[in-house]
DNA sequence: CAGGTGTGTGACGCGTTTGTGACTGGATTT
DNA sequence: AAATCCAGTCACAAACGCGTCACACACCTG
């Protein structure tokens, strides 16, 4: 069973690991600005003020987001009152929820221990940043630079696998069987279509064309 | 100030009730396989044991879940030894903690006597908002800006449970997992017919619809 | 026991999704 | 330059998935 690394920017920290009695399943640690002091394995949980003494919540959030070590954890933001913008504020900076303040102890465990009981969908719910292009696996979105792309269920499975191996040609044939569909078999011409499909709901969201066409080959999904 | 219920699958109750010096603040009762004997008011708290005379203790946990009556009482599991998989079965049949075995009237009062003392800090864990949306678990009540939701029980469930993944793709197996009705076996479309008359139920009170039909897969509590 | 409420289920209809064939125009080859 | 190849696009029919309704049953309540 995996260790769940808790991360809190407050005080909190001292009096959770009196008050949690399973210590092996847990982890507490204060964060900073310069993010976690020491580097963990496992699941993270950060719970991040909206107010700190040296840094914005806020940035501190997208920091984490943007540091590799931390990008996949689960971000909560501490609010002090319940302000509609803020919300919208913490969740754009990368935040995956959200507490009205002031944080007890209480609610750090409720949380944890909650989606603990559903740990192990969570690794396979990331959520990956290619350029302008997000995808989110859990809310199953995709968004060009916030904005949101309306995606049909093949087109995002689609995206997904072209996403999943940038910079790699992929043959006709490795779209079909990578979305599942050797059964019934599929006339390889119809990805074709796929694609044309997914390249017109990326563009009718303001997005460019990460789709490159490798004539004779198959298509890849292009960075930078 | 509010009396604690308290209800216990033991025979510890009776032995409590001499050791408790302050009457008037608590009150004691048997939780047998049909749930509390009397319907109380104020704050409930139950102690369920894992193994039980004539029904599992998850089970019962599960049924105090279920019922409307007993929802929101805060379900600690006896556990009689100390297994992960055990923690994690109570935790998803509903328990909000657990403790392990075996009960004894300090460690019984020690709990019930420090939320005593945080009662405003329960408060704040038990009554989330998300956007326009207010879900008051201790009045088992949602608000959509202010004008009240009228929901049956199930559909507060519901309400509940996705609230409580926002921004996340429920199947409907998570959902009929989550809210505890695994047995007997669910068809999954009921599913819908549940999202359809929640759907109602917020719209009718002048609400949006948080909830996205993700095709193929389940559905979203969209947050922004 | 009668009336009311809450909930699961089967069935129906509609909108959406999706694979396919045909057509087109540009690129590549001879 | 002609012939060939290949990808983009469109329209369409079939399949699929979802919303909804009415109904039956269980459960409470008086």
């Amino acid at each position: 069973m995996d260790v769940v690394n808790i991360f809190l920017t407050g005080e909190l920290g001292e009096s959770l690991e009196d008050f949690v009695h399973d210590q092996r399943r847990f982890t507490f640690d204060r964060l900073g600005p310069e993010g976690p002091r020491r580097l963990v394995e496992g699941p993270m949980w950060a719970f991040v003020d909206w107010v700190m003494p040296e840094l914005a919540g806020l940035e501190l959030c997208r920091r984490l987001r943007a540091d590799a070590r931390t990008a996949d954890a689960h971000v909560t933001m501490v609010l002090e009152e319940d302000d509609a913008e803020d919300r919208r504020r913490a969740l754009r900076a990368g935040a995956d929820d959200y507490v009205i303040g002031p944080l007890t102890r209480t609610a750090v465990l409720d949380r944890v221990l909650a989606l603990q009981s559903r740990g192990a969908e969570r690794n396979a719910t990331r959520r990956f940043e290619l350029g302008a292009l997000t995808i989110d696996m859990a809310a199953l979105q995709a968004r060009w630079d916030e904005t949101p792309i309306v995606l049909r269920p093949n087109e995002f499975r689609l995206l997904r696998f072209l996403a999943e191996n940038p910079n790699r040609v992929l043959t006709r044939e490795d779209l079909i069987s990578g979305l599942g569909k050797r059964e019934p078999p599929i006339d390889e011409r119809t990805v074709d279509v796929w694609i044309g499909r997914l390249r017109r709901a990326i563009k009718s969201a303001g997005g460019g064309n990460p789709l490159r066409t490798v004539r004779s080959l198959g298509y890849v999904f292009d960075l930078g």
